[in-house]
DNA sequence: GAATTACATAGCCACATGGCTAATCAATCG
DNA sequence: CGATTGATTAGCCATGTGGCTATGTAATTC
């Protein structure tokens, strides 16, 4: 049993403003390093930290050619927290089911 | 436009392993704080820190009847973070697909 | 009514996080 | 070549976060 959840690292990387819009943004296709630190009143290397703890998570990948280093997302990333929330939400709302099922067999009584 | 997304905040809860498998065991149906703390070898208060945190991100609600306080999931939260994948995961794959056209179009010249 | 149980509050501490400036490196432009 | 631009590295500092112990309070149980 070595094997811990990624999810949390997933959650972290999305929990702070900056990095949430990052990703907002990339949705919309790649972006230079610059391009994607533009929106945020920041100074270079603040920024920069941040695009590395997303690419340090997984959700986000880059290539940097010549000067320019180009950043966009990795779909996997996004694709695992669904596919968690799916299932939770799905387990939580049969169990809902049931109770209500229980309360109705009980207002028979 | 003094409208902050909220799901920064809910990824911030869900990204501690503490609070994540909390999340995860009231999936499986309401417990108690005790129930919920059981599994984590941890001090009380430490405990209850996190499950306030859950509590004030909106992931989870609770109800304190005697002494026991039973706690739940809100399943609105789960569905906000569902929906916004899906939304970004959607816009992503669409600009694949342009991406995908567009060196299929090259290929031709 | 004394002891136990189930949470809760207060306060402390170590370390992580998020921000900054200054200085560097490497590619491109004039 | 020299200047500029885009990204990066190396520190520094304030604040937040996650853990603890000690103590408190309210509901049950014996």
């Amino acid at each position: 049993m070595a094997n811990q959840s990624p999810l949390p690292g997933l959650f972290g990387a999305l929990s702070d403003p900056t990095r949430f819009a990052v990703v907002e943004q990339l949705a919309g296709g790649p972006a230079s390093v610059s391009e994607l630190a533009a929106p945020h009143d920041m100074a270079g290397p603040s920024f920069l930290k941040h695009l590395n703890v997303l690419e340090r998570a997984g959700l986000v990948t880059s290539v940097k050619v010549g000067r320019v280093r180009t950043v966009s997302l990795v779909p996997d990333a996004l694709e695992s927290i669904e596919a968690w929330v799916k299932a939770h939400r799905a387990r939580w709302e049969h169990r809902l089911d049931r109770l209500g099922a229980f309360l109705a067999e009980d207002e028979k009584s």
